[in-house]
DNA sequence: CGGTGAGTT
């Protein structure tokens, strides 16, 4: 431990010996293009990224065309495309390469940002939160009072300009990626039904158009104008017997003439249809993986894709070479895999590769309901690559399914699909589950609702695990913390239980026993142990929970599970001696017990889980029986204007609630108990709304820019982000170089039509391979000079993964585990600053610790328990180990001389790297600057210890957790603004300007 | 001086 301290502290490497190489203390000056001159040799300096569009003096890659504005016919697009896909692979790669080593960060570039923010010149006009707020609630048409009205116009006039067709002007510019054809990216604004798919498909054309039993169906249903093929499928009796009692298999003949008939269908099936795990396997039967070629299932989650992969291959009596799956890290497809499960954004990944998707017969698209940002992409693609597909007689099938019939967005969006596809609905074999809602909704405490709602399901119905849905990390493990202490086990845990659990969760389930022993021996000393109707002191519940008793009369047989919400309260049934077993869950609880969810609780228990919205969709408990609904969910927004973002709680949708009612019916009929009445869930939200809709959207535009979709606003998105979201997308884009801005010398009407339509440059390219968000693309691309780029890898792999630290600020349940947590808080504090090191090291802020901590981390091992004494997540730590080396086989790829590889004792930077990191970070957040208020400013209070942004007018803060609290340097960039008690710099910051 | 839901390349 004491030698890791020495590594990583970079004092004592760097100042106990000064000048370890020939490095001069202090650091070089902002130009890094004078410092190198190995590094620099034959570049031009002056043609960084700010001239991004410049082609090179490559012989290799010589412009395909530069008449450029005149639209190509369809035979000069062909031969345009020949040429590309002769000279693209070469010429792509190569221009890659030189960009990446003729990449500098510039003065003038730092200063173009720090002149473009503006900051203390007092000049410029922000919106202000207010103004801002209200934006958002106006909608998205309005942007702002200012320019609402032109901004309309704008949008209106780029959707005429849509229906001019989209297809001329894209292939002009940047080449086609890949050897597709030239105008691979660009999406015919009206695709057409491909041949095989005529016919009046209305919604419920396909409605009793059949009645063939099922089983047999399969080999009827082959795709037209094909050999009949059938591939058998050998799977054992059980299995057969057990899948013969899937209401989907009713439905294979009517899924599978849908198909035949039509390029695009959609299935709606709820939870337990078992569609996920049947229609690959219908499909797979039918020939649709014949010469060839694979059947792609995308599922929003990677342990979806594994398990499902898992799950089907076992089914059918398939190896995992033929049945495989693919995620972000790993997979196991072979030369024979014939069906593959993957996460959605591997799949677009794949887009970028091979637009066509050519070696797919049919892709599906599991749980498009949820929306995520990626499905949504997928589906727009693929609505366009269906039709091109078609017209080159190689056809391509989509299936979209769905676990609720929302899917207007889908059918009713002519943009998406001119002819709607056919919906094929399917029963699902879920239990019946009996909703109850409360009389009274509570206004403020739901938590304590959900204690008390508990407490009388324990005490009164028969057994059955709860389910109980709360918000947040805090709320779940106070439930937690108060069901323990009102039903304390009364026996010893089994020993392999012991084992399993962490050394925190042994000491806190021996101090809950303690604690509830202390307080039964002071208060309620006559109150036997298995009786647990009567609360520990100290809970603050006893006389409400008195007056319920009195009121028990009212309620009827133990039979009416009804409990009521009025004060009504279980008397001493005799199901109510059960211990009650007491689990929190969330999704950034450790794996391990994350996983005690799944064991059966201990003999004579009742399971108890206390839950957030990861038990809605992403994980599913065995067992449960009775949910507990507050009907609360947080969800992050963001700021349109200004980018702050903010967490809150609000009501869930209809959808959501249903869904969690139904986690109550997986094994035997259940119960939903939800904390509000139904008038108040008559006003909820039918749906969530889609994340495109809510979140900034640069990282999507990016992608969709180096698929060569250049005018993203006429995308064909089932719900497209707002028009501002898009602008916002485009300018960040455009400032990193990404994109090519918008000529000046254009007329207004053109820059504004040009401003949502900027090409990608080679830059843009070159980030786009890189699987992180723009910003930390950008700084990869910039990093390889003064050997910076395996810091730069950490740097972004850690600033990628969220949350790298435990929580440790939970209040403790005993003056015991406050002081271990005092302890476990102040050695984080302690490595922190150790991490943050001293000198020029210091300046790089948050950042620098997140090096050290890695460092340090990977030093070690990375073992869980170096990870246990520090704070850091173990979880977190192994993604970053596993995105540094995703990020550096990426660097290698593009440029495979810097020879990278992750080395385990990397030695921490020297202090002119330092000083480049520094600026490279900078280059990545330059439009994330804040500037200390001068102490002439500090008129009003609120401004103490405050920065200014460009876009704010409200004082933000460093964080509290930052090591830069106190040292508040006169500028910082931040990685993001979340809006709490204030609005917090949060994230990482590097600080002090000038750079060098 | 602090309050962070769930996903993914």
């Amino acid at each position: 431990m004491g030698k890791l301290r020495r590594r990583y502290n970079v004092k004592g490497r760097l100042q106990a010996t000064p000048g370890p190489s020939k490095g001069p203390p202090e650091p070089p000056p902002v130009r890094l293009e004078l410092e190198d001159k190995d590094t620099l040799k034959g570049v031009d300096a002056s043609n960084a990224l700010v001239l991004p569009g410049k082609k090179k003096k490559k012989p290799k890659a010589p412009p395909p065309s530069k008449k450029e504005k005149k639209p190509l016919t369809k035979k000069e697009r062909k031969m345009l495309q020949k040429i590309l896909e002769q000279k693209e692979k070469k010429s792509q790669r190569a221009e890659m390469l030189q960009k990446l080593s003729q990449v500098q960060i510039s003065e003038a570039e730092l200063r173009l940002f720090y002149t473009a923010s503006k900051l203390g010149t007092g000049d410029r006009m922000y919106h202000t939160r207010e103004k801002s707020d209200k934006i958002e609630a106006q909608g998205q048409e309005k942007i702002s009072s200012l320019s609402g009205a032109h901004r309309k116009r704008y949008r209106q006039e780029l959707e005429e300009e849509d229906s001019e067709s989209s297809v001329e002007s894209e292939s002009n510019e940047a080449p086609a990626s890949e050897p597709v054809q030239a105008g691979a990216g660009v999406l015919p604004a009206a695709p057409g039904a491909g041949p095989g798919s005529p016919g009046p498909s209305s919604q419920h054309s396909l409605a009793g158009t059949t009645s063939a039993p099922p089983g047999v169906a399969s080999t009827l249903a082959r795709p037209p104008a094909k050999p009949s093929v059938f591939i058998p499928v050998n799977r054992t009796p059980e299995m057969q017997e057990e899948r013969l009692k899937l209401p989907i298999l009713a439905e294979e003949q009517v899924i599978m003439e849908a198909v035949a008939e039509h390029p695009i269908v959609i299935v709606c099936g709820e939870t337990g249809s078992g569609k996920t795990t049947q229609v690959p396997q219908f499909l797979y039967e039918a020939g649709y993986s014949s010469d060839n070629s694979i059947i792609g299932i995308t599922e929003p989650r990677r342990v979806a894709a594994v398990a499902m992969s898992q799950r089907v291959a076992k089914e059918m009596n398939l190896s995992q070479r033929v049945v495989s799956y693919q995620i972000r890290y790993e997979g196991n497809v072979t030369e024979e895999t014939r069906i593959k499960f993957m996460t959605d954004g591997v799949l677009l990944k794949e887009i970028q590769k091979d637009f066509l998707l050519l070696r797919y017969k049919v892709v599906l698209i599991d749980e498009a309901h949820e929306r995520s940002v990626y499905t949504d992409i997928l589906i727009g693609l693929l609505s366009r690559i269906v039709s091109l597909r078609a017209k080159r007689h190689l056809p391509l099938k989509l299936l979209i399914m769905s676990a609720t019939l929302r899917v207007e967005d889908f059918t009713q969006n002519q943009r998406l699909f001119p002819q709607p596809p056919p919906v094929v609905k399917v029963e699902s074999r879920q239990f019946p589950v009996t909703v109850h809602f409360n009389k009274r909704t509570p206004l403020e405490d739901y938590s304590g609702e959900c204690f008390r709602k508990v407490c009388k399901i324990h005490r009164m119905l028969p057994a059955g695990g709860i389910l109980v849905f709360l918000t947040g990390q805090a709320e779940v493990h106070a439930l937690c913390r108060r069901l323990r202490r009102a039903f304390p086990h009364t026996r010893r845990r089994p020993p392999e239980k012991d084992q399993e659990d962490s050394v925190e969760e042994m000491r806190k389930f021996k101090k809950s026993r303690t604690r509830a022993k202390k307080a039964q021996a002071a208060t309620l000393p006559q109150i036997s142990l298995d009786n647990y109707s009567v609360l520990p002191a100290g809970e603050g519940d006893e006389d409400r929970e008195a007056e319920m008793d009195e009121e028990e009369e009212a309620l009827g047989s133990d039979l009416d599970l009804d409990l009521g919400d009025e004060g009504t309260d279980g008397g001493e049934q005799p199901d109510a001696s059960l211990p009650l077993h007491v689990l929190p869950l969330y999704s950034l609880l450790a794996p391990e017990k994350q996983a005690q969810v799944f064991q059966p609780p201990p003999e004579g228990t009742r399971l108890c889980v206390v839950a957030t919205n990861v038990a809605e969709t992403s994980l599913t408990i065995p067992g449960i029986k009775y949910v507990v609904d507050c009907g609360k969910v947080k969800k992050r927004h963001y700021d349109r204007v200004t980018g702050v973002s903010s967490f809150r709680v609000s009501w869930v949708s209809q959808a959501s609630a249903d869904q969690r009612a139904g986690r109550a019916g997986r094994m035997e009929p259940g119960h939903c108990y939800r904390l509000y009445s139904s008038a108040v869930f008559s006003d909820f939200e039918q749906f969530p709304p889609p994340e495109m809709a809510r979140r900034p959207v640069e990282d999507l535009i990016l992608q969709m820019k180096a698929l060569n979709i250049e005018k993203v606003i006429n995308f064909p998105f089932p719900t497209p982000p707002s028009v501002e979201a898009l602008i916002a997308a485009e300018e960040l884009l455009v400032a990193l170089g990404a994109l090519q801005a918008p000529q000046k010398t254009e007329s207004m009407k053109q820059l504004q039509r040009s401003r949502l339509s900027c090409p990608i440059t080679a830059l843009g390219r070159t980030m786009a391979t890189f699987p992180v968000a723009p910003r930390y693309a950008k700084m990869l691309a910039l990093s390889r000079q003064h050997g910076c780029l395996p810091y730069a890898i950490t740097i972004v792999a850690a600033m990628t993964v969220r949350e790298l630290f435990e929580e440790l600020d939970r209040p403790a349940a005993s003056d015991e585990e406050l002081s271990r947590l005092k302890d476990r808080r102040a050695r984080v504090a302690q490595m922190k600053r150790i991490w943050a090191g001293q000198g020029a090291a210091r300046k790089l802020g948050d950042i620098m610790v997140l090096l050290g901590a890695v460092g340090a981390c990977e030093y070690s091992g990375c073992s869980p328990q170096f990870c246990e004494a520090n704070g850091l997540r173990y979880k977190a730590m192994m993604e970053i180990r596993r995105l540094r080396g995703q990020l550096t086989t990426a660097v290698n790829t593009v440029c495979p001389e810097a020879g990278l590889f992750v080395d385990p004792k990397m030695q921490p930077p020297s202090e002119s790297q330092v000083t480049y990191l520094r600026q490279i970070v900078v280059a990545g957040l330059g439009d994330h600057l804040a500037r200390r208020v001068q102490s002439e400013d500090l008129l009003d209070d609120k401004w103490k210890n405050a920065y200014k942004t460009p876009l704010l007018d409200d004082p933000v803060f460093i964080h509290p957790s930052s090591v830069l609290f106190k040292e508040l340097p006169e500028f910082v960039v931040y990685q993001e603004i979340v809006e709490t008690t204030k609005m917090y710099m949060k994230g990482s910051q590097a600080g002090g300007w000038p750079l060098a």
